[in-house]
Order: C-alpha cells, then structure tokens, then sequence
RNA sequence: GGUCCUGUGGUGCAGUUUGGAGUGCACGCCGCCCUGUCAAGGCGGAGGCCGCGGGUUCAAAUCCCGUCAGGACCGCCA
C-alpha cells in the first residue's frame, strides 16, 4: 500500500497517529535548520516537517515545486501560535521520519498555485500543458463539480425509472441542421459515417422498441463555428419518454436539473415558470431571456402610427428605458449605434430623460423632457407617450429601434437590453425558465420552403394541422426550450408518431417520399408498426456546469477542450495522417485553394 | 466569410497614444545564508527573435501592410 491516508484529509483526530501520504510538493519554505513541505494531492494540502535530526533533511533541501513525494510520519499538533486557519489541515503537520522521491520535476511552464497576478494565463499555453492546468485549484473545482453535478442528474433519472442506453457515434446522418463529421469508411470505401448531432432517431426508434424511458449522457458533434458556449464535440443529457404530453417531460427534466444544482449548489429551486415564445420575443427580444433583470421591451408603435418621423412612421417602434444611464456619453451612446447597426438596425435612436414632461426644469431643446438628436421631429404628445409605456424617470435613457420587420427590431434591441443590463456574474442569481410554443417553422428559406425551427420530427399544436400547408409560419409546435440566465440549456419537443403526419411535414420542406426513405426510412419504416405518442428534451451537461461554476466559457468544465479554431494545442489535432491512411480509404487529397 | 481585442525574459503585466539605448514592476528560476514558516525572509545572479515577414524612417516594441496564434462577437449553430 502506496498510503495511509490522503494528505488533504488529515485532521486533529489522526493526532498521534503514523501515516504515510503521497503528493506533489506545492511550496518549500527552507529555513536552514528546519525545512517546511506544502504537500498537496487530490484532497488538498498538509504541512510536512523535517526537524534539524530528521534523515530526510537533506533529500528535502533538494526538493522543487512539482516533485512527487511519499512521506511517511506522526500526524502532531501543531505548536502554539502557529496553526494555520487558512489551510483545512492547518491545526495539525506531519513530523517527517522518512521522505522518498518518487519523481522529480522540471518547472512548470506557468504556476500552479493560483495567487494573485497568476491566475491569468494564456489559454494556448494552459491547453497544451492541459494536465498542468488540471492540477490548479479551479480546474480541479470545476471538474469534481460537473462530476457530482452529473452523477445527482443521473440518480434522478434512475429514480424516476429511465433506463439508459448507449447508441452508436459510427451512424448517418441526423437532419438537425448543423453541418456533420464524417468518417469515411474503410470497408466500404467511398461511403462515410457521420458522428451524431444527438442520438434523436435512435431515441426515437428505442420509444417504437417500447423501452417507455431512455436516457443518455451523450456525447454529440456539431461541425460549427465555435464560441465560447460551443464546442465541436459536447455532452448533453438526451432523453425520451413515451405516453406522455409535454408537461410530463418537463416535469421529468426539471427534476434532473434541480437535482443537479442541488447538488452542486445546496439550493432548491422552486418550480420554473413558463412563458411562451411569442411572449419572451416581445417582452425580451429573444427566446433565450435573461429574467434576472427588467428594462423590458416596450413596443410604442402605436404612440408614432401618425408620425412625422419618417424614421418611426410605418415601422415597428420598440423602446426599452436603462435606469440611470441618462448620463451616458457621446462616445458610448455612438458605440451602442454601431452595435445595433451591426445586429442589422438601420440605427438607434437614443434620448436622456432630463426633466418633466412639462413644466419648468427641462433643459433647452428638449421636447417632453427628452434630450435627443431626434427630438425634435416628435410631437411633444408623441414623446409624452413614449415616455409613459417605457416608464422611465429623470436620469434614464430610452433606446428606440424602429424597423419594418418586428421580430428584428425585437432581437436587436433584445441584445442591447443585454449589453447594458446583463449582471455581472453569471450564476447569480440564477433563473431558469421554459419558454413554450416556439413555431413549427422559423422563416421561408430562400426555396421557398419553411425552415424547421427545431426538426422535422417535432408536433405541431393539433388545431394548428389546418393550416400546416396554407400558412406554415402560423404553425404553432409542442416544442420547448429551457433556459438559464440567458443561455439556452436545452429544447425538446414532443414528436409526430404518425407516419402520414411525418410525410406531410418532410413533403412540405421539400423532402420528398424518396429522398425521405433514403435519409430516415427507417424511422418510416417504424412508424408502421405500432409507435406510441411519444417526447423527450436533451439539455448541455457541459453549458449546466459552466454556469453552476461561475465560467464564462465551456472551456473550464471540459477536461480537453478545443480552442476557437477547432484544434487541441495539447494532441496537436487536427493533424495530417499518412499516405497510407488515405490510400486505405481511397481518399485523395485535392490541393487547398488559395 | 466578417468585425474587434490581445501577442514584450519561464509566468502575469506596464511601456506603443506622441518613433530616439531592451527601460520597469510583481512572481518564478539559479547560488549562498537562515530552527516555526505557511505566497517564509535576507543577499547576490542569470534569463529577451518585443509572435513572424515586409515596408516607411537617420532611427521601429512603438507607425503602415501582410501573416500566424489565442480570445470576444456577427454570420453559422433547428
């Protein structure tokens, strides 16, 4: 046996006792007679000694940061005055009897310790000395959190009678509308698996196998640029349910995710509120709201439909009021202008709140109290309006996007909402809700088809069948999304079981009976024999934990991520394979454009 | 595909706006001293392709162009 006991985990009730710990040397205080050992390992860190008689005092005025050490020794109290109340084991210290080095280290490429000043290192050099970076205390946090996050989230489902199975990665081809990883085939030159967007046909098919409850921890490939809330390859906690409505999965998710941040977090959430899409667009500007903070949306279209203003009249009018940010300055006020402008507005138009509406107290050119470059071209009546449905006060600022098309003018000021509003943080408060009722279809696509805004398995609300072909973006679905403090968590929806239903959908969006056999006949296929009703959800394991951490990017909860541009500064991935390989693929490689 | 930020001894930064000697800070590293420290302390020392390439200039870390890498965002990701 290597050890006794972990270091970490030493306590005052091992005083007395003889243990031998293992570990890396964190810091070494050499005070010529007697010499100090910070020892850590995956528990923390204890204090070692090697008094002026000790054997291993001189092996211990050798040692650097990041040797690996077995110690052997008296678990003691330590003498008065010097117990260290900021170290879990600071009452007590290993007397050293005997020091054994088991490996010897080269100095770190950045320090492991994360004091003040250090804690900022360069995300190249941390990805390619990963398993350094691992042994800092916020990595180490982070995973053991997704850890225990993960293991809550999978009793829960197993209480609530989810069985799990592994489906394949090697398969074809999902339609989820990201672009797929291939693998060519060896045996079956010329043809290529994909690596799964989610495992949503097999769930599907194992719902028909009559399996009532599945669940996965499933690792999913989407080809994709990424961000900092996405990953080319990530986790998500996939499930299906049969016999059930949409209260029922959401019932079963919540659950799970609860649990999670129970876990995690000790908190106990109450039930998630639920509003539906077409609410969260016009209150938010965005199906993903963050409803930790107000400043909502205010749509004032009707205050200008006999405008002046050629810019307000015949459009959609949508204002928000920032609290306090009345005294913001030219240069940010130009720099929210160019923001909007780049989201795809024709402009901003801003105004500081700097007196009453009437009445004395207003400064010169304002009109109702309102300070703007527009104002102007408003009737005072208009402005007085305005200012009334944002609701704001003396100090405020009101921000105006006017465009003919609503819903953009809803996502462009739904982004500045967030650019001025966003807390700080990103776990706090949390809030979690589950936004309902998303369209079947999002847009006509350039063909002229309606794109899905989920898939092309999901149900559409039964009075809305009517009107499936005749006025496609009208379809409301059974498709859910959940959301935690701005990010999206995870969507499901409940599916079409009705192979006349699938094909009437697939027909519409110009996937022919043909074709439709070709890519997903099997599902059909299916469907002849005896599907029941049937729905499920899939959320980020790895978007839940960052949030749960406190991180700002997925990169700090996946033990090896990749960087912006797809590669792993540690594997050297993407990388280029031998001639070989490709001839046993009989794949050839065509010069790169310049 | 696009916009923006960053790149300076091993690490984290300042210096770049206004061109003038590789100048500075903190940590780390190496050597010596030191018996109660805990980010130990004291003394001494080493360490630089200012990401890379080109241009402007008497002179470039600093200005310009290109490029590479990392990051944030838009497009994309149902």
């Amino acid at each position: 046996m290597m050890r006794t006991h972990y270091a970490g985990a030493l306590r005052a009730e091992q005083i007395g006792q003889t243990v031998t710990v293992c570990g890396w040397v964190a810091h070494r205080r050499d005070h010529g007679g007697v010499v100090f050992i910070d020892l850590r390992d995956v528990e923390g860190m204890v204090q070692i000694v090697l008094d002026p008689s000790a054997d291993g005092l001189e092996a211990a005025k050798r040692l650097r940061p990041e040797w690996v050490l077995r110690v052997t020794g008296a678990v003691r109290a330590r003498p008065d005055g010097t117990v260290n109340l900021d170290l879990i084991t600071g009452e007590v210290e290993i007397g050293a009897v005997v020091l054994e080095i088991l490996a010897e280290a080269e100095p770190p490429p950045f320090p492991i310790d994360e004091r003040e000043g250090a804690a900022n290192v360069d995300d190249n050099l941390r990805l390619k000395y990963r398993y350094l970076d691992l042994r800092r205390p916020r990595m180490a946090r982070n995973l053991r959190l997704r850890h225990q996050m993960v293991s809550a989230i999978r009793r829960t489902m197993d209480d609530q009678g989810f069985t799990e199975v592994e489906t394949p990665t090697l398969t074809r081809s999902t339609p989820e509308g990201a672009r797929d990883f291939l693998v060519p085939s060896r045996l079956q030159p010329h043809l290529f698996y994909a690596l799964p967007q989610s495992p949503q046909l097999f769930k599907q098919l194992l719902m028909v196998a009559g399996l009532d409850r599945y669940y996965q921890v499933a690792r999913c490939w989407r080809d994709e640029d990424l961000r900092a809330d996405r990953q080319l390859d990530f986790t998500q906690l996939d499930l299906e349910m049969s016999f059930v409505d949409q209260d029922d999965v959401m019932t079963a998710v919540e659950l799970a995710v609860r649990a999670g941040i129970s876990a995690v977090r000790g908190v106990e959430l109450s039930e998630f509120p639920r509003i539906t899409w077409d609410e969260a667009m016009s209150r938010f500007g965005s199906d993903k709201p963050d409803m930790r903070f107000g400043m909502e949306l205010h749509d004032v279209s009707g205050v200008f439909a006999a405008t002046g203003f050629n810019a307000f009249k015949d459009k959609a009018v949508l204002a928000i009021g920032v609290p306090g940010r009345g005294d913001a300055s030219r240069s940010q006020l130009d720099g929210w202008t160019d923001r909007a402008k780049a989201l795809g507005a024709a402009g901003l138009v801003w105004m500081r709140v700097r007196g009453p509406v009437s009445g004395d107290g207003a400064p010169e050119g304002s009109v109702a109290g309102l300070e703007s470059p527009v104002a102007k071209f408003c009737s005072a009546d208009e402005l007085a309006a305005l200012r009334g449905a944002v609701g704001v006060a003396e100090g405020d600022l009101v921000l105006v996007i006017a465009d003919a098309d609503r819903r953009k003018a809803q996502q462009v000021l739904g982004h500045l909402r967030l650019d001025l509003g966003k807390p700080e943080r990103i776990d706090e408060p949390l809030a979690l809700l589950w936004v309902t009722d998303f369209p079947l279809f999002e847009a006509i696509g350039a063909d002229g088809r309606p794109v899905p805004a989920h898939h092309p398995f999901t149900q559409a609300h039964e009075a809305d069948w009517d009107i499936l072909e005749a006025d496609p973006l009208a379809v409301r679905s059974q498709a859910y999304d959940l959301v935690i403090n701005g990010i999206e968590l995870g969507s499901g929806s409940v599916r079409i079981h009705q192979r006349e239903r699938q094909q009437r959908v697939l027909s519409l969006l110009g996937i022919g009976p043909e074709l439709a056999q070709d890519r997903f006949g099997f599902l059909l296929d299916a469907f002849r024999y005896g599907a029941p009703p049937h729905a499920g959800f899939a959320f980020g394991i790895d978007r839940l934990a960052m949030v749960l951490a406190g991180e700002t990017s997925l990169r700090e909860v996946i033990a090896f991520p990749k960087t912006q541009s797809g590669g792993d500064p540690l594997t050297e991935a993407p990388a280029a394979v031998d001639a070989e390989q490709l001839a046993a693929l009989s794949i050839a490689l065509r010069p790169l454009k310049k």
